[in-house]
RNA sequence: GGGCGGCUAGCUCAGUUGGUUAGAGCGCUACGUUCACACCGUAGAGGUCACAGGUUCGAAUCCUGUGCCGCCCA
């Protein structure tokens, strides 16, 4: 006999399946060899984790969704290829690299040198891909590793140049300026995703401008106040509001307004802000109407410290209800500025270099840091009696997320991707259902975004990336060019477009498709190459192609794109999914996906975001080492659902005796922590004094995961009574042509239980329902096969009439949740199937029949067949019976568990039921036997209760267990007072609802009925529980 | 400011076109370990479905508004 150890070691089974998969190479997936029959093909590619870090939860995640999917695609027999690999993440990446370098060598990257610091860096790649290769493993994930991806490799980066390359000669590209968010640490632009912002305490300066040369009446100063009084060096205007009284009235609107909707309790609030509005148009509106009409004659005002005569304008940016009204313009320097200097005309200074310190137009601060600039600035001012006021305040200031130092705005020359023309067929690809994104609620966030069609910015001041393929020449004529080129087909020009001309020398960009130009100068002008790389999102948004070969028109390319499905996290719809689509129909002139399946985000107890710095975050591998992957993956699964979010309360496991220690706002940034059962402490994510890293790590884990521990385990000894049980099993399978009624009522209800839950689990997973899946199959193994079969075959395996017929059925019931759970599931349903397959490898179900030879079981549940049970498996009838048979056995049970009767003992018992019930039950009276412990005596219509008896209603049926001297009646009669007061309640409810003339009139025939057959029901367990409490006073 | 989602048992979540006596897992209570599994079994307690209106014979479900939590975009 086969016989299994009592638990699932998942650590030794990981590894065994592992490379039983690696030695089939299941997961890998080749275009079809010519003359091969044709086969439904399924492809998907990984959205590329970061090279930056190890996996976190999200990636579990996602990871998992996707592996059920594919290995669901596998066993329907179609051509699967799921596309493993990694992005590059630009900044992410040479941010830690140079951290790191800074830290621990304390160089900065230009100490190093580009070519160094990108050696530097791709270390780290080495470093971290395969470690995040080898955690997809770990989970699981079947990707055709043999096609492993990095986005900044050869075949990627060719992908890369061709895909510029046409953008550049169709007029795509663009160089123009703007106002970016500059990083000075790292020097480069960071995108809006890449800024964090914090509050921080500050100041607000109040500075005063006097006005040149005032006419009689007119104020001989104005004043602004600022947070950052160093950027009045790049000031370039004082904006005034136009219409101050028109925009006095709206906001005086917009608080009456308020206050009409304000609870009382507020409203003093608002009436207070109405009063200081009308304080403030008495005494400032005239002023400011003054300051227009001067703005208006042109008036100019001198700017602090270095003198410069300004403007003073109109514009709505400024403020009449605030301050003084009046507000300084920096258009190189703050967003808002920036599109004041756009209405007005204004100039754009720069005052800032790169590295953050100061240039020459800051005059005497040039080479200042800011910081330092700001404090002399600030003196200056004081000394020079401009300083009007200085308040402290919190300010919401921009944070690089990359080296944690504050933002500039910055006015730079940036590369720009024209989106006018690209978006439009992107649009139309998800407006017109060709591109399907699901749940459908996402395609607005796609439609809304990409409806903008602002110009993408794809240029970054990094080395680690993909250098743009552009060359700068200036000097040279366009016959030079074509002199040097005409011959060339992956080479382009065009005049520069955004650069400031000399007038005498014409400026070019030269753009070239191989990897490099291969010509150094053109009519002795030397050509530079463009310093800057492409923004990351370039290079992942032709994933879906370039991995496959594109440009080449390789076999993969035709075999494998466009992909089926993509499945991602919602936060890159824009970013990620929008892009790929737009460069996916640009490139190949087809859409990258016809499928895209967002799911939920993971959150914390509190409904926060995970996150490493917060020290709320689960490492999936704490959790695949202490309770398997197949727990992490149905964990994950059974939280797959359609809303936005997912919650998942935090615990740290301790380490010395097991206990879970709820993670709190408090606790979670602790560097050591003590049980609260042991008292022992151990140590966490934080801990850096050498007496903390001595102790123990507590992993930080959720109860989330438990159920799918518990499941595999239950898994596990099901198979394990299965086999304990086999002997003499003779092999082959169920008759699947058999009708259900020549079928023991148990057969055809399993029979058609299968059918029905493997037509479920294949709609669900069709339809991204991931949960659903998950949660119909742990349902269904657990309270039916296990609770309600396998029970109920104990009885029947002792029986050598029916023990053949059981084994069978047992079998094919337990291969079928192997095959369907393998998804979701794969290492637990592997390492049994392997065990099945030893003991009973001469098992053959139905749907294997038409292809192996013999229809053996497969070598691997990976690529055995998905299950299809015969249509007529469906028993709707047999399934209500055997409820009825379920339902008898709960009242005998329940009865068992109010009176106290030990479990061993068999009460005797008689049913009272109607003849169509009574046939039903004659065949499982055994069953009732071994499941409730329990001889029934008698079955029938005129069965009499013995006179000391619990009953209880059940299927129609009145169970009566015979307890002649263990009645404990004042617990039956409390229970009957109880269920008849509650029934009373119920039936109370029901005739209302049946004397509603306009309910009997207007409801569907069918509910009408329906609830009279109900109150008909509930009136006679009624009236039964009525004599059972008399009964039962009398003996009381 | 605009958009989106959530609010159902102590916790985490289901609840499909409005028609049930509102469900599950975990936790809790009681009982039970030679019987596949204590990572288990049997039974039980526990809910004004955020709040206020409305539509309807009938609302957790549809509509309007409010509140709180969160995300995305500006």
């Amino acid at each position: 006999m086969h016989e299994l150890p009592k638990h699932f070691d998942h650590t030794a089974a990981q590894a065994r399946c592992r490379s039983l998969w690696d030695a089939g190479k299941y997961w890998h997936a080749e275009p079809p060899a010519e003359g091969e029959p044709p086969r439904p093909m399924f492809s998907m590619v990984i959205p590329p984790p970061n090279v930056t870090g190890a996996l976190h939860l999200g990636h579990a995640l996602n990871n998992t969704l996707q592996d059920i999917l594919v290995r669901t695609r596998r066993m329907q027999g179609y051509r699967t290829l799921w596309m493993p690999g990694t992005d590059h993440a630009g900044i992410a990446t040479q941010a830690v690299v140079e951290r790191r370098l800074l830290e621990e060598e304390k160089l900065s990257r230009h100490d190093l040198g580009r070519e160094k610091l990108v050696e530097r860096i791709w270390q780290w790649k080495e470093q971290y891909e395969a470690r995040i290769l080898g955690q997809l493993r770990e989970l699981g994930a079947s990707c055709d590793w043999d096609r492993t991806r990095f986005t900044l490799d050869e075949r990627c980066a060719a992908a890369v140049r061709e895909a510029f390359f046409r953008l550049f000669e169709k007029g795509l590209v663009r160089r123009g300026k703007r106002l970016v968010n500059w990083d000075t640490f790292l020097q480069t632009a960071v995108s809006d995703d890449e800024v964090f912002h914090e509050e921080v305490k500050g100041h607000f300066w109040h500075l005063r401008y006097e006005v040149i040369d005032p006419a009689a009446g007119e104020p001989s100063h104005v004043t602004v106040a600022t947070t950052r009084p160093e950027t009045l060096l790049g000031d370039t205007a004082v904006a005034v509001h136009p219409q101050p009284a028109t925009a006095l009235d709206a906001v005086e609107a917009g608080l009456r307004e308020k206050h009409a909707a304000a609870p009382a309790k507020e409203k003093p609030q608002v009436e207070a802000e109405l009063e200081a509005l009308a304080v403030r148009r008495a005494e400032m509106l005239a002023g400011l109407e003054q300051l227009v009409a001067m703005a208006k004659a042109g008036r100019q005002v001198r700017l602090p410290l270095l003198g410069r005569a300004i403007p003073l304008v109109a514009d709505e940016w400024a403020k009449p209800e605030m301050g003084s009204g009046c507000v300084k313009i920096t258009p190189a320097h703050d967003p808002n500025d920036y599109e004041v200097g756009l209405r007005q005309s204004l100039p754009m200074l720069n005052i800032l270099n790169p590295d953050g310190t100061l240039n020459a137009e800051a005059g005497p601060y040039e080479g200042l840091t800011i910081r330092k600039a700001r404090e002399k600035v600030v003196a200056d001012l004081e000394e020079a009696g401009q300083l009007e006021a200085v308040e402290d305040r919190l300010i919401d200031l921009a944070h690089s997320d990359r080296s944690k130092t504050p933002i500039e705005p910055y006015l730079a020359d940036q590369w720009f991707i024209r989106m006018a023309e690209l978006a439009e067929p992107a649009l139309a690809a998800v407006a017109e259902n060709r591109v399907k994104i699901h749940p459908p609620r996402y395609a607005k966030s796609y439609l809304d975004w990409l409806g903008e069609k602002r110009d993408w910015p794809v240029g970054r001041q990094l080395w680690w990336g993909h250098r743009i393929p552009i060359w700068h020449v200036a000097g040279v004529r366009a016959a030079d060019l074509e002199a040097a080129f005409s011959e060339r087909a992956d080479v382009a020009w065009a005049e520069a477009d955004g650069e400031p001309t000399d007038g005498s020398a014409t400026r070019w960009f030269v753009c070239c498709k191989a990897e490099s130009l291969g010509v150094d100068a053109i009519a002795g002008k030397p050509l530079e190459r463009d310093p800057d790389v492409l923004d990351t999102w370039f290079s992942s948004a032709l994933w879906p192609h370039s991995t496959l070969g594109w440009p080449e028109q390789t076999a993969e390319l035709a075999a494998f794109y466009p992909t089926t499905t993509l499945i991602t996290s919602r936060d890159i719809i824009t970013l990620w999914v929008a892009r790929m689509v737009i460069m996916g129909l640009f490139d190949t002139g087809s859409i990258p996906f016809a499928d895209v399946a967002i799911h939920p985000k993971i959150l914390d107890r509190y409904g926060e975001t995970m996150s490493k710095s917060k020290g709320n975050g689960v490492d999936p591998l704490d959790v695949i080492e202490s309770l398997g992957a197949d727990a992490l993956r149905f964990g994950m699964a059974s939280m797959a659902t359609e809303t936005q979010d997912v919650r998942m309360p935090v615990e740290f496991a301790c380490p010395a005796c097991g206990q879970r220690i709820e993670q709190t706002t408090a606790n979670r940034t602790k560097a050591r922590i003590e049980c609260t059962k042991c008292g022992e402490p151990f140590r966490t994510q934080w801990a850096a004094s050498e007496a903390d890293l001595a102790l123990p790590r507590g992993p930080a884990v959720s109860e989330r995961f438990d159920s799918g521990r518990n499941f595999s385990n239950k898994l596990w000894n099901a198979t394990r009574f299965v086999l304990m049980n086999l002997e003499g099993f003779a092999g082959g399978g169920v008759d699947a042509a058999a009708a259900s009624a020549e079928l023991p009522l148990e057969e055809a209800w399993l029979r058609s239980r299968l059918a029905s839950v493997t037509a479920e689990v294949t709609t669900a997973i069709d339809a991204f329902r991931f949960a659903d899946a998950a949660r119909t199959l742990y349902a269904f193994a657990w309270d039916e096969y296990c609770s309600a079969y396998l029970e109920l075959c104990k009885a029947r395996l002792a029986d050598p009439a029916t023990r053949g017929s059981a084994q069978a059925m047992l079998i094919t019931g337990l291969d079928t949740i192997l095959r369907l759970l393998h998804p979701v599931m794969p290492f637990v349903t592997e390492e049994l199937w392997q065990h099945l397959r030893e003991a009973a490898g001469s098992r053959r179900m139905p749907w294997d029949a038409d292809g192996t030879a013999d229809g053996a079981p497969a070598d691997s549940v990976m690529i055995a067949r998905w299950p299809t049970p015969p249509a007529n498996w469906v028993d709707a009838e047999s399934e209500e019976r055997f409820n009825a048979f379920l339902a008898i056995v709960g009242g005998i049970r329940e009865i068992r568990a109010r009176q106290n009767v030990p479990p061993k003992t068999v009460v005797t018992v008689v049913i009272k039921a109607d003849t169509a019930k009574q046939a039903l039950l004659a065949p499982m009276l055994g069953a009732v036997a071994s499941m409730a412990v329990a001889e029934v005596l008698e079955v029938g219509p005129d069965v009499e209760p013995p006179s000391m008896a619990a009953k209880v209603a059940a299927a129609g049926c009145e169970v009566a267990v015979d307890l002649a001297e263990l009645v404990d009646v004042t617990a039956e009669l409390a229970r009957v007072t109880k269920d008849h007061e509650k029934l009373g309640g119920l039936i109370e409810g029901k005739r209302k609802k049946l004397l509603n003339e306009n309910f009997v009139a207007r409801a569907p025939a069918d509910v009408v009925a329906k609830e009279r057959e109900q109150l008909a029901e509930m009136e006679q367990r009624l009236a039964s529980l009525e004599a059972m409490a008399a009964d039962l006073r009398s003996r009381a």
